[in-house]
DNA sequence: CATGAATGAGGCTTCATTCAT
DNA sequence: TATGAATGAAGCCTCATTCAT
């Protein structure tokens, strides 16, 4: 209890300070004093300081994935099923701006490499096939589903930077937005 | 051996090196090296690294900007305007990998302070006066002019990333996909 | 190997490449070697350079000047009372060669700003007011009491180095010559 | 012509920069630029940036002293002679600030080594000779007569300081306060 | 003689990591 | 487990000096 604590509050120390300011800024002795901890403390429980970045992200990420996703596994792709998904995402992201500013700084940074992506839970295949499966069925247009799939995360992140500066309450009209670009049309 | 040839080399070498490994993880020394360089000969050209990321930043910047934005402050927003800088942007993404990138990378990195912002060309309230007239003239949706026009940045990233990594030839469809998520219907 | 030993370690390994070498002329690698310490050591008990610099002459200074001035400032001046405190800082200067020889390197040196100034007690107005009652009550010659100020410090530095390099005995007939150039004559 | 010329500069330039800044925070660079010469140039003219200091120090040293000081060593020690070298030497410091103030910073700087001592014009042996016969023909008390020829200079330093600062025009004054410490009294 | 771009050793400082307590 | 003083490699930058022109 005592013991997870710190672990806890040393993640989270962590992804304050990276999401305020950046990765490369913080460092571990920062981290220890926002999180009242010891600077040997940080190495009890992670083995160096990438792998306590790694260790975070996968944390967020994981819990930013699989929830939703799980959902959308088990249905086919359409309006609806999408639309859900979308919007639960969206939502994860709008209330958690710092988990979801900190993966996007990960993704795009050096630190992101083979080994991180090999552990991040992979939906990817699932997710293509089910775009197949949306184009045969005429609920999408014949796009290359690996640009469908990349359009979506792509528009997903934005939306959800765009609601979290201006604070908006819409939301479906923002994915329609996306949903009119690759939809079925005669 | 010529002298503007070093502080051209000084600059490539950054570049090369920055969308690599990222700017924080690219010593000063490890640019001389690169660049073939005594390691004080950086600060001939540049204050300090800060200014070289910066100086660097900005001539890109410019490069990639100005021409085909120029065009479009002259026309109004409509299909082929539209398409006519979308695509020429692309091109240039598309030729320019580590420029554009590290231009991504910049910024959305803590590099990017006021002062940076200050110094770049700023089409930004032309372009949104633009995407009013277009929604006014019923070419274009009504959504806020701000989420067309981040939408509109954030599709042309994903999208250069897309052909960069796919090396496919198609270029319209994928545009298409954004303006049938923005034009205007009945 | 105990706490304060290191801080006190690296203090004297300054004092003594200080006055050895100058100021501008001693690394702070130096001084962690001279203090048997590692190089990032001094940046644990100090800020930088300057504050150790500072922190060094702080110390020294309180040490050297407080004792003996108190006393006179809590009599009036008089062949006794000067010459008290004439000795008595002299002897400290004798027996404290390094710390003397820092102090007025220090002194002459940029690092004597207006900010380290104004962290020295400064007797100086007392001091002065000292001397005018000494030239109103016919002790003292009536000469500018700055002059006799500044002339009682330069003639007690040259003393001390002198006594230093010549490892004489004597005392009072120095205090003599200085006292017979200021004292009250018909 | 020319080129002396150029040798002037560079040594007016290096005495301004050192009494202004410091020698040590004066950069080669800096001097070539107050002296509206190359960089390289200074070396044309001195080995290195030490030959610079010595020869410079060399060159203020002689000026300072040689003139007066011939005229004390063709006569003997007495309150006439004493104080028109004195004020000789006050009068030259006084309109010579910049260099009275390097000699002293030098005198006191690590570059004050063994081997400048040695190339200066050495009247120790002759100065210290007048006053010994001073003393003998009770003209001054019986002290160490390097004590009495360490009092002068350290005497006419602070004098010179003091005038230069307060713009005084008293002198004579001045030079009693140190004869009256040295003279001959029964 | 004169130039000034170029060099690279060396100075100050930070910070991830270790280890004795 | 937990601490935090200590370490030292490595980063950024300055500057005395050189050398091709």
């Amino acid at each position: 209890m005592v013991e997870e604590d710190k672990k806890k509050r040393i993640l989270e120390a962590a992804l304050k300070l990276f999401t305020e300011k950046g990765i490369d800024n913080t460092s571990t002795a920062l981290i220890s004093k926002e999180a009242d901890v010891a600077a040997g403390t940080i190495y009890l429980y992670f083995e160096n300081k990438v792998d306590l970045i790694n260790k975070l992200y996968l944390s967020i990420k994981e819990e930013s994935m699989v929830a939703s996703f799980l959902y959308l596994l088990e249905h086919s792709v359409g309006y609806e099923s999408l639309e859900k998904v979308w919007l639960e995402n969206v939502e994860w992201g709008v209330n958690n701006p710092n988990k979801f500013r900190f993966i996007m700084q990960f993704d795009l940074s050096p630190y992101h490499t083979k080994d991180t992506k090999a552990k991040t839970p992979d939906f990817g295949k699932k997710w293509i096939k089910l775009i197949e499966d949306g184009i045969k069925n005429k609920i999408l247009k014949d796009l290359p589903p690996r640009y469908i799939s990349e359009f979506f995360s792509a528009h997903f992140i934005f939306t959800v930077e765009y609601i979290i500066e201006t604070k908006t309450n819409e939301r479906k009209i923002f994915f329609d937005t996306f949903f009119n670009g690759i939809k079925y049309t005669d």
